[in-house]
RNA sequence: GGGAUCUUAGCUCAGCUGGGAGAGCAUCUGCCUUACAAGCAGAGGGUCAUAGGUUCGAGCCCUAUAGGUCCCACCA
């Protein structure tokens, strides 16, 4: 064995080895195998603009999990990995650097301004690429894709003019939110609302036939100017007689109706509301259904038009101010008072939206959702946890049409083109198009598409579509999209009705979705709170597969989860204990000429080791199928740990280091070491590939990587069930000796000679035959398994286990009254114990309606407990007579 | 207003189909035992939010209540 491993596991310097022996290998290649299974994982295109974050950091590594696991099963494994355009971040950004440089977009144009974005893609779009790699994922980089590639955007066009010739895509004039940073319009979902302090301000305006005043309530006064009517409800006895009369709006002085409309709510504030269809959703449906004027008062960037030039130029908040004063002025604003209330923001700069009547583009949903739901509804795809379920449900149940054009630049452009001469309007995948009317060259609508929109068809159009490729036929549909529950409406949703409508087939099998990572506090981590974990920083610390244990261990599907530095560090600990423990291996291995033994040739603890590990597989690979990959790591975890390096090591220590003198002995001991361990690494392997590729090659220098081994199945011929048994029993005396030796404070360089003492002679056989193995463990001279207490002094100490008393003479000690002490301690429990199982079993109906193999359990749990309040009554009544008759230890 | 979810050891969280409460960290006590002090061997610590119910049996199922988190809707 050339290679020797450091002393302390540093994952600096084998990471970025390792990963580039993975890449330049070709290991992460997915072919197209008929002979094998495919299993296919879209990866969630990071944006290009994004800098990696907890939450990818998360994302990836259940995705790399799964793929390395069913890769190892002997799956095709594909994670087809790629970046998204993000048009509105990409374009924000571009837009500020080209503004530093003192130039703006309307400056170089169109295609100049795409041209600078190519380049910025090109130069930094890669940033979160090389970033995902130094997580380790093992994603099929030769296939990596950009939503605004030739092929995507192929897809795109193909979709849209689909959708529009089946009359699923319309233009109109609609009610749309508008950032008036970005300019641009977005969608209902990526609106967000937060509460804000606001104000109410009371406003009267008056009757036109001087009657009176109608009094009414507003958060936002400026939009006054626009507004075309005063509505009450129609059932409003205190209003009955106004509506049909007109007031006199102030300032501007126009002069509107007053209208019922069942919208109005009666109980609310003064039950009357100011209606201002331009500037308001639910305004805008009031102005529809009564043919109201809209009159939209602001420019694209929030501020008063040029039509009221006293305010005109004036940001939106600014005229409030303004406003009042006038109002005031002409004493319409009759108080203000204090309000708090739900303010829609864009997701993307957090401005302050503004409801805009528009002409868009929209795709019209209620057609495409009904599939969708009923996909999941009939079970061709699931969420996991299933709970998330109601959540997509309850979208697209209650959906909205989608608008999906946007005031931008960067993106796909949308394929309709326009006739300047005689408005004739066409839909084409060409690049180009001439009127068919009057054959002239037509424009193509300047706007471009929703991010989402070329997003939604991610899972196909990544595999060719729409051309019929073998890689569509072979991958598609995928096996599990992997997600946080944050995206659900933004993505899984029309992913699914993307793929259902284009592909008539659901995209996926299983949507994994996953919680958020948040600070100590519970903070969701942001760049405004500065509370953000660099994950690059942590593995820097601790390493990727450090980092990858954290975000996996005590983390159930779809919950969110702290981050701890704390918790970093048990998973850098537990990478050093792998380390270690295999470096023991190692060492010892060296120069050992090792050879598959004979089952005969096998210790006890040998064969318990292998059915432990055996059993290990089945239980890890059942917990992934079930995506339970939080318990699937912890058992992992558990057996490396608590099974393999503090039992199983520490007892074949006592043949490795008589090796010289028993080579057979030795030899099995050293193979069923580097057995256990090799399956163990591989089931760790998919958690931490890093760690585990290093000790694995070095291991098996014959071997080229560990990711393409098989993944461990649970094989007949490693059942061991006596020896299982037989393990449990020893470890029950060792942990009772060491209890002992704590309570009578007998320190471990104190050796004592042992007695076993028991009636069962099948017991006795196990005691005597791994009475090598197990003696180291419990600092032990000499032990002596025997059926009666021949040869063992009054003055010894000892336990009772289940079928067993185990002596400790300790001649110069003893401390009888903390002997019995311990005794009657250990009697109190039984009592317990006792009383427990009896009322059990007494119980008539727990006997006659629980399955009998739970009765049958319980008894031998009581017959156990009886022997053993025997043997712990016997010790009693014995030691009272050496207490009485002072035969206690000697100085 | 509607919905989802959570409430388990000092802290952060597991606990899969109901059958004697677990982990990590923290605390305490011993140990530098020739892989590992990033370690080893032990210990303490929980009326599983509350109240009912179903069941032979409930942390787990049902109902209600309280508190927290999130999503959606939004009365101007």
């Amino acid at each position: 064995m050339g290679k020797e491993l450091a002393k302390t596991y540093d994952p600096k310097g084998i990471e970025d080895r390792l990963y580039k022996k993975w890449e330049d290998n070709g290991y992460f290649h997915a072919q197209i195998d008929r002979d094998k299974k495919p299993f296919t994982i879209v990866m969630p295109p990071p944006n290009i603009t994004g800098q990696l974050h907890m939450g990818h950091a998360l994302d990836n590594t259940l995705q790399d999990i799964l793929t390395r696991f069913k890769r190892m099963q002997g799956y095709s494994a594909l994670w087809l990995p790629g970046t998204d355009h993000a048009s509105i971040a990409t374009e924000a950004k571009i837009v500020e650097n080209m503004r530093e440089e003192g130039i703006s977009k309307e400056d170089i144009g169109r295609d100049g301004f795409l041209e600078r974005a190519w380049k910025w893609k090109e130069e930094y779009g890669g940033r979160i690429v090389s970033q995902l790699k130094k997580m380790g994922s093992s994603a099929d980089w030769e296939r990596e894709r950009f939503t605004m590639d030739e092929g995507c955007s192929r897809a795109v066009k193909e979709v849209f003019v689909k959708l529009y010739d089946k009359g699923l895509i319309y233009r109109g004039k609609r009610m749309i939110n508008w950032c008036p940073k970005c300019l641009t319009s977005i969608s209902d979902a990526e609106v967000e609302y937060e509460e804000q302090a606001g104000h109410f301000w009371h406003l009267r305006y008056p009757l036109s036939d001087g009657s009176g005043y109608i009094q009414m309530a507003t958060t936002r006064p400026e939009t006054m100017l626009g507004d075309t009517a005063v509505a009450v409800n129609p059932n409003d006895e205190r209003y009955k007689d106004m509506v049909g009369k007109t007031v006199i709006l102030p300032i501007v002085h126009r002069e509107i109706p007053i209208i019922a409309d069942e919208y109005v709510e009666m109980d609310f504030g003064t039950g009357v509301v100011k209606i201002t269809p331009a500037h308001d959703p639910n305004d805008f449906e009031v102005g529809l259904r009564h043919n109201l004027e809209i009159i939209d008062v602001m420019t694209d960037d929030a501020k008063i038009t040029q039509d009221y030039p006293k305010y005109a130029g004036m940001d939106r908040y600014e005229a409030r101010e303004a406003i009042l004063e006038d109002l005031k002025a002409e004493g319409a604003l009759v108080k203000t008072e204090e309000y708090s209330h739900n303010v829609g923001t864009c997701y993307r700069c957090q401005t302050t939206i503004e409801p805009k009547v528009s002409k868009q583009w929209f795709v019209k949903m209620k057609p495409l959702a009904q599939p969708a739901i009923d996909a999941v509804k009939k079970g061709d795809t699931k969420f996991v946890p299933d709970h998330f379920n109601k959540t997509y449900f309850h979208w697209l149940e209650n959906i909205r049409d989608w608008c999906i054009s946007r005031q931008l630049w960067w993106g796909h452009q949308i394929p309709a083109f326009y006739c300047d001469d005689c408005q004739e309007m066409a839909v084409t995948k060409e690049k180009s198009a001439v009127c068919p009317k009057c054959g002239k060259p037509m424009r193509q609508d300047p706007d471009t598409l929703d991010t989402w929109f070329s997003s939604a068809l991610w899972p196909f159009s990544t595999l060719g579509w729409p051309d019929k490729t073998e890689e569509m036929d072979y991958f598609y549909p995928t096996s599990v999209l992997v997600t946080g529950y944050d995206i659900i409406p933004f993505w899984v949703m029309r992913m699914m009705f993307s793929g259902l409508e284009q592909t008539g087939t659901a995209p996926f099998h299983t949507v994994l979705i996953h919680g958020l990572v948040r600070d100590s506090q519970g903070r969701k981590m942001s760049k405004s709170l500065g509370n953000g974990i660099d994950p690059l920083e942590v593995i820097d610390k601790y390493g990727a597969d450090a980092l990858r244990l954290t975000l996996i261990t005590g983390n159930a599907p779809g919950n969110d989860m702290r981050f701890y530095w704390e918790r970093v560090e048990a998973s850098r600990n537990f990478a050093n204990k792998v380390w270690n423990a295999s470096r023991f291996i190692m060492m010892n291995l060296e120069g050992a000429e090792l050879t598959k033994p004979d089952e005969k040739r096998l210790a006890p603890e040998d064969k318990w080791i292998l059915s432990a590990v055996n059993t290990l597989a089945k239980d890890v690979t059942e917990n992934m199928d079930k995506f339970e990959l939080g318990i699937a790591v912890q058992k992992v975890y558990d057996f490396i740990w608590d099974e393999f390096c503090d039992w199983y090591i520490e007892i074949a220590k006592i043949r490795i280091y008589k090796r010289e003198e028993e080579q057979t002995a030795a030899n099995a001991a050293l193979w069923t070491l580097k057995t256990v361990l090799g399956q163990a690494l591989k089931l760790l392997h998919p958690f931490m590939p890093f760690i585990t590729e290093e000790i694995y090659c070095t291991l098996n220098p014959q071997e080229e990587t560990i990711m393409l081994t098989e993944w461990p199945e649970y094989r007949q011929e490693w059942r061991f069930e006596a020896e299982e048994e037989m393990m449990s029993g020893v470890k029950e005396l060792v942990r009772a000796i060491r209890n002992l030796r704590t309570d009578m404070d007998v320190p471990p360089s104190r050796k004592a000679k042992v007695f076993v003492v028991s009636q069962d002679e099948k017991l006795r056989a196990v005691f005597e035959t791994m009475k090598n193995s197990y003696r180291n463990l419990i600092s032990a001279s000499e032990v002596s398994v025997q059926a009666d207490k021949d040869g063992i002094g009054g003055d010894a100490v000892s336990v009772v286990i289940p079928g067993a008393v185990v002596y400790m003479p300790l001649e110069d000690l003893v401390d009888m009254e903390k002997e019995r002490e311990r005794l009657e301690k250990e009697k109190a429990r039984l009592e317990k114990e006792l009383a427990r199982s009896h009322g059990m079993l007494n119980n008539e109906k727990f006997v006659s309606k629980a399955p009998a193999a739970k009765i049958q359990e319980e008894k031998e749990k009581l017959a156990k407990y009886e022997q053993m309040m025997e043997q712990v009554e016997a010790r009693l009544a014995q030691m009272g007579g050496a207490c009485t008759s002072g035969s206690t230890s000697e100085k």
